[in-house]
DNA sequence: CAACGGATGTGAGCTTCATCACACAAAGCC
DNA sequence: GGCTTTGTGTGATGAAGCTCACATCCGTTG
């Protein structure tokens, strides 16, 4: 099925771009659709395309050497990926898989490559977003140098949660505790022990898919080792 | 003193640069030398230049929330750094500071911003390297993931190693333990006592400033996890 | 509905490191 | 040369968290 123009459109990425550059992205861009689970992209290997998450989620997985999986970003719809590869032509660093049923958009990288450093807006954008990826490894790798584990959970919540005006913060599609323990360094178990600890304090809440966090200035002092259990 | 020109042509970043920009280049650069230990970029400010390692070395360093040290990556002659700041405008994201003596050249902000996303070559240089830089962080990620201290010592002298052409394996300059131990979150003495044990089996030498590294599989080995101490 | 798989909760034991407290070596520096 | 500073080597100790082993809870699916 054809992909309507409109919908790349809405891409930041693409607008300001001539009608007819983004009319013949779109005769040839393609759209797939991922079960949970499923794997996006294949480490190691040169993905054909540069992709757009246009609904669900993903998550970068890797292994280390001794088997072990690591949690590294999510990817949430409005995002590209796979675009480290594209820039450098090098394979996948990383696995991508899809942690609920996602929709994405495929635009093959012989069409793209060719226009991404043509103009200069596209060049900045996609150095942008590079730099703002680099940003949030380096975030996550700031919380893995935190020797309690208590710690650790109570710092990547307060970088997953999003603030609401009203000071309310809230983390949307909250992870699994092993989803989360493998993103921390840290048993599935101890990641339990310790939301029964916040949630035995009124600190968190479960809300059906999401996470209400009541005591943000809690978690930010733990996290800093300011507030010791 | 003014900078000569050749100094800028022989930067890859600049090669193919036109003459007279080069030379418009060379002639508002600076260049400053630092003392081992001081801080060449502050963390949290916006850097006013885009600056060059001529000589020396240097390392990215940042703190835990709740103080500890943490290394991130090493910067050698002919890199550029401060890059992520001048690419979104943001506060820098980490400190800068000088693990030797080292001269820095400095290209400033105004000057060089205008120029990097008008030239598609230049462009795609600068995205190249920020996907490098990605990957080496993701690298350094995932021997985070190693759970046995033993192994991460390994793996991390296993990324740091150079292999020459006759299959000898040698890590210039090498950190000292402190250095190691706070990039792979280990404590000191920790990272002595792995020393300890491969030197005593052979598997690595000291050799002045440097780390000869005679049995690079055994290493391999030890941080995939295959060989168990 | 019953059955299942995935997620969460919880206890006991055991290993492993971080920590502290030193001694010692090596390298600058006056 | 002596002095300080920085790096390395080593033991004893204790606490923290990983592992294993379950029980329970939930939503999904046949």
């Amino acid at each position: 099925m054809p992909i309507p123009v409109t919908l790349l459109q809405a891409l930041p990425l693409f607008s300001g771009l001539p009608q007819v550059t983004i009319a013949h992205l779109a005769q040839n861009a393609v759209e797939r659709t991922f079960a949970k689970r499923e794997i996006v992209l294949q480490k190691d290997a040169l993905p054909s395309a540069l992709s757009f998450l246009l609904e669900g989620r993903l998550q970068g997985v890797d292994f280390t050497m001794d088997g072990r999986e690591v949690g590294l970003y999510f990817i949430n719809p409005g995002d590209y990926f796979g675009e480290v590869a594209m820039v450098d032509s090098q394979p996948q660093p990383e696995f991508v898989t899809a942690v609920a049923r996602s929709r994405v958009l495929l635009v093959s990288r012989e069409l793209i490559k060719p226009i991404l450093f043509a103009s200069p807006r596209l060049a900045e954008s996609l150095c942008v977003r590079l730099a703002t990826r680099l940003r949030s490894v380096s975030a996550q790798r700031r919380i893995l140098g935190l020797s309690n584990p208590l710690q650790r959970v109570c710092a990547q919540l307060e970088l997953l949660c999003v603030v609401t005006p009203l000071g309310a913060a809230c983390v949307a599609n909250a992870p699994t505790h092993q989803e989360l323990a493998i993103m921390i360094n840290a048993s599935r178990e101890t990641v339990t022990r310790v939301f029964q600890l916040l949630q035995s304090r009124n600190v968190v809440e479960r809300d059906g898919n999401d996470l209400q966090v009541l005591d943000l200035p809690f978690i930010r002092q733990v996290a800093s080792g300011a507030l010791d259990l």
